[in-house]
DNA sequence: GCCCAGGTGAAGC
DNA sequence: GCTTCACATGGG
């Protein structure tokens, strides 16, 4: 048995959250989005004042899918501490209804341990050969085609190099290996929602694969620190391009900056950006 | 053929 | 400390 629920909420555009680039497993469907959180499969839909789920199983508790979208968050409070400068009120013009996901750590590491010079389109086929191959089945509505959950760090810690190389993931196969091991062998990826994030940031610094950006990722995706910012190639472009025209930057002085100019919520700041950024240089008139 | 992509790790200064 | 380079793979 299925089943379907309404959520009351305003302001959430679904198409900006899911494809700027924080989750690789959803797809868009004739009507709304379709993806796996956990061991649910699920279809989204929105219109202005809410969102509607539909499951391919009977649901009694949806707080997974509540924590998973945040659904409580006040996006309003959040965009007001932004600066008011024009970058920041073009992007958040630009990126009406963004939000940031509350994803599953081990999920969220091994995707972007993934992710690195490679193009969102691309991590989205990795991941998706990542799952059909270790991850479990799970039952979708009849009308879709087959869900797998993502594979645990056990399954992972089974593969051998070349069979993740097989899923196009090249030279991170030994990386993604490497972590899952070590989760594997029992490190608790929970325990680091407790922490101070210097100290979380830390602690995922020590797995293979992981640098300052991909730690960062992890924290802001799926620990919620709102003061993570996650510096990538586009993010560079936009902070030259806007805040620092004609200079040269170094990283550590981004992070500075970051870290001065964009307030308790800097990492959301971030993600619109980032948004803002990318869908302005695809637009019609600057084709790339 | 070229350059680039939600980078990291190791080697060289 | 910082800079440079190799590392797979596919899109434009």
């Amino acid at each position: 048995m299925s089943a379907t629920q309404t959520f009351s909420v305003a302001r959430y555009n679904l198409d900006a959250t899911l494809t700027s680039g924080q989750a690789f497993r959803w797809r868009k469907a004739d009507s709304g989005w379709v993806g796996v959180i956990g061991r649910h499969w699920v279809r989204l839909r929105s219109d202005a004042f809410s969102i509607i789920a539909d499951t391919a199983t009977p649901v009694e508790d949806w707080s997974w899918l509540r924590d998973y979208l945040q659904l409580e968050l006040d996006l309003t409070t959040i965009l007001n501490t932004f600066p008011e400068d024009e970058p920041m009120r073009n992007a958040s013009e630009a990126c009406s209804g963004l939000r940031l996901l509350r994803q599953d750590p081990w999920e969220c590491l091994a995707s972007f341990i993934c992710s690195s010079t490679k193009q969102i389109v691309q991590i989205q086929q990795i991941i998706g050969l990542l799952c059909e191959r270790f991850g479990e089945p799970i039952p979708a509505l009849p009308e879709f085609s087959p869900a797998y959950s993502f594979p645990t760090p056990e399954r992972l810690a089974r593969a051998t190099e070349a069979e993740l190389r097989a899923c196009k993931m090249g030279f991170r196969a030994p990386y993604l290996l490497g972590t899952a091991r070590k989760l594997a062998e029992g490190f608790d990826l929970a325990r680091l929602a407790a922490m101070p994030v210097e100290n979380a940031r830390e602690q995922l610094l020590s797995f293979p694969g992981v640098g300052r950006k991909v730690a960062d990722c992890v924290l802001l995706f799926a620990y919620g620190f709102q003061t993570a910012f996650p510096v990538d190639v586009w993010i560079m472009k936009a902070l030259r391009q806007l805040y620092f025209p004609r200079r040269r930057v170094t990283m550590k002085r981004m992070h500075r900056f970051a870290a001065s100019h964009f307030g308790p919520y800097s990492g959301y700041a971030q993600q619109y950006l980032f948004h803002y950024i990318r869908t302005k240089s695809r637009s019609p008139n600057n084709v790339r």
